[in-house]
RNA sequence: GGGUCGCUAACUCAACGGUAGAGUACUCGGCUUUUAACCGAAUAGUUCUGGGUUCGAAUCCCAGGCGACCCA
């Protein structure tokens, strides 16, 4: 195309994601050529929009006040006049409009860029992130603004926000591009703020107590202090395979018996499990221990410090969850499970002689999956957990659990079958666990040995013998009371958040499809052929029929055959984990 | 693991088996007090993927992917 046939003021398009990105690349290269960079160093504010807005809240319209100000951060809005703009800037705090004046811009910035009103406009897209200096004005429609003199692009956007009306709906989306769903809903940025709130009050609250923190190891040679399935790691040069921690018990009463008398950890958990509105499989705990105290006074300590929290953050220890009435005022309930079982259903567990006896009554009151319970304990919880755990809205302390699905605690001093135990419950889900520790050696091995069989017998959720730990107990452990909190569903419940997604930044989310790209050769002799999938990875099948892998090179769609006919049913091995993979 | 619902333009959503559309955003033009600015114009699509049925599929069927909620 000669340029003398170019056709003027061609209305360029910029619709597509690819023509946007293009758009404001070629903005980049223009500031560039200006002189300026559309990536800059540093900026220095002054204040921050919500300080601003509180500070000149009584402002009236059209007045302007000779106060200097610095501030930055990223253009949401604009609405651009002839010789007149107005933007709206957003920083962590909120957001404060702009007022850009031709006339005052063109005269503060003259010796910077005498065309500077035209480059705001013509340059700056919704998304960037802007410096401007300027005094402070109420326009006459009353809109606190930076009466702007002089500004800066301090970083240039290339890709359009979400609509800002509607806004960013998408949940995926929203947790797979946590920070586009920041920029736009600013009440998930309070969700998180608050949640650093939470943790720093909780941490607050315990150093006042003289409560230390301790970091225990996350890679552990054996998972325990808890029933549920680790994550498996490797380690290359030792060789061995290690667990990614379900608790951090054992190692925080390791630190009892060293001598110190309060420690705790807050901090992240793994957990193998399944994904819910209620679990994700990395979550964040808090577990305290404290020597010379017993679940009595773990439960002042929970009341104290959630109460303490709530109060700091909310102002107030009356909350909605879900337009639900929750009131966190102390004393909190305390009940047994026995009675809260026997009020639910009628059943009194303290009158159960036998095993068949609990099943009976269970059953009679509609408790379904007893075949695995092989004890009184266990049908007792089995009869808690359908029948009591969802009425418990208002916080409550259950109290007094079953030996037998209680491996850590101490027996209790009066009820026999019973362990010093409590649970904490609010809105239907336990949100702590506490109980007098066990301190007896002898007791513990039995009960983890008894674990451990569990453990051979196939249960996957079953802990091992952590020798180590029993040793520790051997050399003497104080009486010593422990609890545990799940710090993701207290943020839940303090932010009103119904998924736990809402509550972790970024969720665990499968990763976007795999499919199958290419399929290799196959050797007739040993019937085996490597598949290699879209993200990289190449997994060799092994005695897989000739027919079946005509089947797959000649199929219509390779994924739909190979999910259909291959996938699941032949053993293989992973030959390359990804491309991205080092080895 | 089971069930229900969803996936269409950058965003939010339409479209009886019959030409894929609207609003916003983007681009261009106009405008010195806007507040989802307004007025005018223009552009924008792997309808999640792969098959099938059909003269014709976003729509119906099969399989799969991802997500949400409920149940286990």
């Amino acid at each position: 195309m000669s340029s003398d046939k170019s056709q003027p003021q061609e209305p360029q398009s910029a619709s597509t994601l690819d023509e946007i990105r293009a758009a404001r690349l070629e903005k980049v290269e223009q500031l560039k050529q200006l002189g300026f960079n559309p990536y800059a160093y540093r900026w220095e504010s002054t204040h921050h929009a919500a300080e601003l807005q509180e500070k000149f809240a009584h402002l009236p319209s059209g007045e302007e006040v000779e106060l200097e100000v610095a501030i930055a951060g990223r253009i949401l809005a604009r609405r651009v006049f002839g010789k007149l703009a107005f933007f709206s800037l957003q920083d962590e705090t909120g957001t404060i409009q702009l007022y850009l004046d031709k006339t005052r811009i063109s005269q503060r910035m003259a010796d910077i860029d005498p065309d500077a009103f035209n480059h705001i406009k013509q340059l700056t897209d919704v998304g960037d992130i802007l410096g401007v200096k300027g005094t402070i004005k109420r326009t006459e429609k009353g809109e606190l603004s930076v009466y702007v003199q002089q500004y800066t692009i301090l970083t240039k956007s290339l890709l359009p926000l979400p609509d800002k009306w509607h806004g960013l709906t998408d949940t995926e989306k929203r947790y797979r591009q946590r920070y586009v769903d920041l920029i736009v809903n600013p009440e998930v940025r309070q969700t998180f703020r608050r949640r650093a709130q939470i943790t720093a009050g909780i941490r607050r609250y315990l150093e006042s107590l003289d409560f230390i923190e301790i970091e225990t190891p996350v890679l552990q040679t054996e998972a325990g202090g808890a029933d549920a399935r680790p994550f498996i790691t490797y380690h290359n040069t030792l060789d061995m395979e290690l667990y990614l921690r379900i608790a951090t018990e054992l190692h925080l009463k390791r630190l009892i018996v060293g001598g110190f008398e309060k420690v705790f950890e807050l901090g992240r958990i793994f957990r193998n499990e399944g994904i819910s509105t209620r679990h994700n499989p990395e979550f964040t705990s808090i577990e305290v221990y404290q020597a010379y105290a017993d679940y009595y006074d773990m439960m002042a300590l929970t009341e104290n410090l959630i109460v303490s929290v709530a109060q700091e953050v909310l102002g107030t220890l009356q909350l909605t969850y879900q337009g639900e009435a929750i009131n966190l005022t102390p004393p909190w309930r305390r009940v047994t499970m026995y009675e809260l079982v026997q009020e639910q259903t009628g059943i009194d567990f303290s009158a159960c002689q036998s095993l068949e006896d609990a099943k009976a009554a269970a059953t009679n009151a509609g408790i379904e999956r007893l075949d695995e319970c092989n004890s009184i304990g266990k049908v007792l919880n089995e009869v808690f957990e359908q029948k009591v755990e969802d009425t418990l809205i208002q916080p409550t302390f259950v109290i007094d659990f079953p030996l037998e699905i209680s491996p850590l605690a101490k027996p209790h001093r009066s009820q026999p079958g019973l362990v010093e135990r409590f649970e904490l419950f609010m809105v239907g889900r336990e949100t702590a666990n506490s109980f007098s520790e066990l301190t007896d050696p002898i007791d513990q091995r039995q009960r983890l040995e008894a674990q451990a069989a569990r453990k051979a017998a196939g249960d996957l959720e079953a802990q091992g013998v952590d020798e180590d730990f029993l040793t520790a107990l051997e050399y003497g452990m104080p009486p010593t009371g422990g609890l545990g909190i799940g710090i993701d569903r207290l943020v839940m419940l303090l932010t009103d958040c119904a998924s736990i997604r809402d509550a972790i930044a970024f969720p665990l989310l499968k990763s976007s499809s795999s499919f199958v790209k290419k399929v290799h050769n196959y050797n007739l002799a040993t019937q085996t052929f490597e598949i290699e999938f879209s993200n990289g990875s190449i997994y060799k099948y092994q005695d897989v029929p000739a027919d079946l892998y005509q089947g797959l090179v000649t199929a219509p769609s390779q994924g739909q055959y190979f999910n259909e006919h291959i996938k699941e049913k032949y053993a293989f091995d992973q030959v390359r984990l990804s491309t991205h993979q080092t080895t």
